[in-house]
DNA sequence: TTTCGTGCAAATGGTTTGCAGTGGC
DNA sequence: GCCACTGCAAACCATTTGCACGAAA
């Protein structure tokens, strides 16, 4: 299960589309493609960098509008920073570590930190999942 | 230690900016107060509304650079949140857990979560303080 | 008096929105 | 054909910046 395909990952996105009952088109694809390709999370300007390249007609708000869709749907995740946001398919569960100084982050396998995360859970009830943010959840009241 | 008045946290904030040769301000003073009276995390606009209750000819953009102020200083610490960013006085160590629905932050005590840091900067190399999101830190290159 | 800090207002830049046209199903 | 989705451009809003004045030391 180490080796997941960009492919997989896309396919995988589109199985949760699918039953939501979402229309296929070419942004979506070329969107969702680009965070399947890629390791770690892009800004909506990088994303769309990189979906003009091949379509250059697609624009920028469609970019945010698609990532925030992907959000709403449990497809992606967001990694709130300043000056922008970044984003990123929800993968296996996994913690980060930001450098405030930087930016540069890290993956944590959430195993390491499962204790952590127990103690995080009970202490304020959040449902920690596939997110992007260490420890950031979903709580009782928004699950 | 566990009964730290307002006035201690702000006193303890001057100290801190008073060593960097920081002049005394009314605008410095209200924002720290302000900071100092909340539990948790404000944005600028919160801040500023404060502020403005007793001194509104104190501006917007006063609040946002005294609030960079104090984090370059140590004094506080930003948490990146989308369309905003909160802030807070740096307290002891603790980590966050924050709910990516609602916005409602939960602060964990850090001793709870000692062994998961030790992870993370194993893993990561980050030095891990008394930042305001969970395990943001300041990573080796930029400490 | 010399700087540092602030008020004010304009500029910036990421994100959102209204609307008309188009492509998915 | 219906309606979700997109392109385009304008609107928004938090944050930044330039500049001249005023206050701290």
């Amino acid at each position: 299960m180490e080796t997941m395909t960009s492919q997989d990952r896309a396919t995988r996105a589109w199985r949760i589309l699918d039953a939501a009952g979402a229309r296929h088109t070419m942004a979506r694809g070329l969107v969702i493609d680009v965070l399947a390709e890629t390791d770690g999370h892009l800004s909506v300007a990088a994303i769309h960098e990189k979906v003009a390249a091949s379509r250059p007609e697609v624009n920028v708000s469609t970019v945010h509008r698609t990532v925030n869709f992907l959000v709403e749907r449990g497809v992606a995740h967001v990694l709130p920073w300043p000056g922008e946001a970044l984003f990123g398919l929800n993968e296996s569960p996994h913690v980060h570590a930001i450098c405030e100084g930087c930016g540069r982050h890290f993956e944590l396998p959430a195993s390491d930190l499962g204790k952590a995360v127990a103690e995080a859970r009970r202490h304020s009830g959040l449902e920690l999942g596939a997110t992007g943010m260490a420890l950031i959840g979903r709580c009782q009241d928004c699950a």
